[in-house]
DNA sequence: GTCTATAGTGCGATAGAC
DNA sequence: GTCTATCGCACTATAGAC
């Protein structure tokens, strides 16, 4: 049992998400989120670069799951089917086991204008990491970069039907749904001599 | 003539740009940008929401001409047509002939991790105000949101190699470019009985 | 762990334009 | 008189420096 009660980080997150949830992003001060966790503010910024980034720090494991299954997926995939495959087992992995607490986390970025900036600029970083781990599968430029950012817009339009609730889809139907209708909306790959 | 010299907001702006480049946008005080326009801390928020905002309210008319365009397409284009001529008449109309400020900006921008939330921001409310005109169009969901979604990465991308002056091509042939590498990547619009 | 600079807000005063 | 743009001051909270 060591001099301090364990997982700080934790107490902070959960205090985060509660007060966040309670009184809104802005009419919490880090003070009281440090207070709640049984912290100081001081503690609070050394686990955490600002006061957003409490709420976020759990994409960086996202990231890596979604990159090593990137890697690790069959060499004769396509691109698209590789993402495909890989945002449905995250969602069937990671989103759909924790309904509950991925809504009460949205609520509180959707009524704050920073968090929604802090949460394109984590999907940004996502996208381009995937990017990287296509390129390192042999696809070529710009075709990586594109099918990255169609694979997180895909996600990003799927989740936000699935989050809402008014949906029976589980979210990995629905990402399948959306790269499907991607296809139709991009249309044919070039008109050659066919017909 | 007025008690004022005029166009403050113009000020403020030019301000705000010079002295970010000299800097860096970390390094520079609102006191400071006031001070080289000739006015007070005080009037700057009164024109801009807050420090980043003064790079990013020409957005405002970018997001106008655009979805202006969108509702003016002859109604015979599918959704990726529309798109694909619309941000190339804005990449020839409105960025090539600003490229020296749009460079300057950008390399303000890229230095910057604040800076780029809040331009992911504009871009996700500009795809958001083009799904909407593409709806207008009669265009259905979730084919709307992904065109847009789609546009907006496919400018992105191509926005990125022409600012870096690595190319030849014009921003307009670029994104002409990557629309057709997107829909190589998002593969034939479902193997229906064809051969 | 304390101290401080700076972002950003609220409110009242002022000086013109109309 | 009303309206608008600016200033000035007091204030809080974040975030970083020491």
């Amino acid at each position: 049992m060591g001099r301090w009660a364990p997982d700080a980080r934790g107490r902070l997150e959960r205090a985060a998400l509660e007060l966040y949830g309670e009184r809104g992003f802005e009419c919490t001060t880090v003070a009281e989120i440090a207070e709640r966790a049984g912290l100081t503010e001081r503690t609070f910024f050394r686990h955490f670069a600002d006061k957003r980034e409490v709420l976020f720090s759990g994409g960086a494991a996202l990231q890596e799951f979604l990159v090593g299954m990137v890697d690790a997926a069959p060499s004769s995939l396509a691109p698209i089917e590789v993402l495909t495959a890989v945002l449905g087992s995250a969602a069937d992995d990671i989103f759909e086991e924790r309904r509950g607490f991925v809504r009460q986390r949205q609520a509180i970025i959707d009524a704050n204008a920073e968090l929604q900036e802090r949460e394109l600029i984590k999907l940004a970083s996502l996208a381009s990491a995937m990017a990287d781990a296509l390129r390192r599968r042999g696809v070529g430029d710009p075709a990586a970069s594109l099918a990255a950012e169609a694979g997180i817009a895909v996600f990003k339009i799927a989740f936000e039907e699935w989050v809402q609730g008014t949906t029976e889809q589980s979210l990995s139907e629905g990402i399948r749904a959306c790269v499907d209708e991607l296809r139709h909306v991009t249309g044919r790959p070039r008109p050659t001599a066919r017909r």
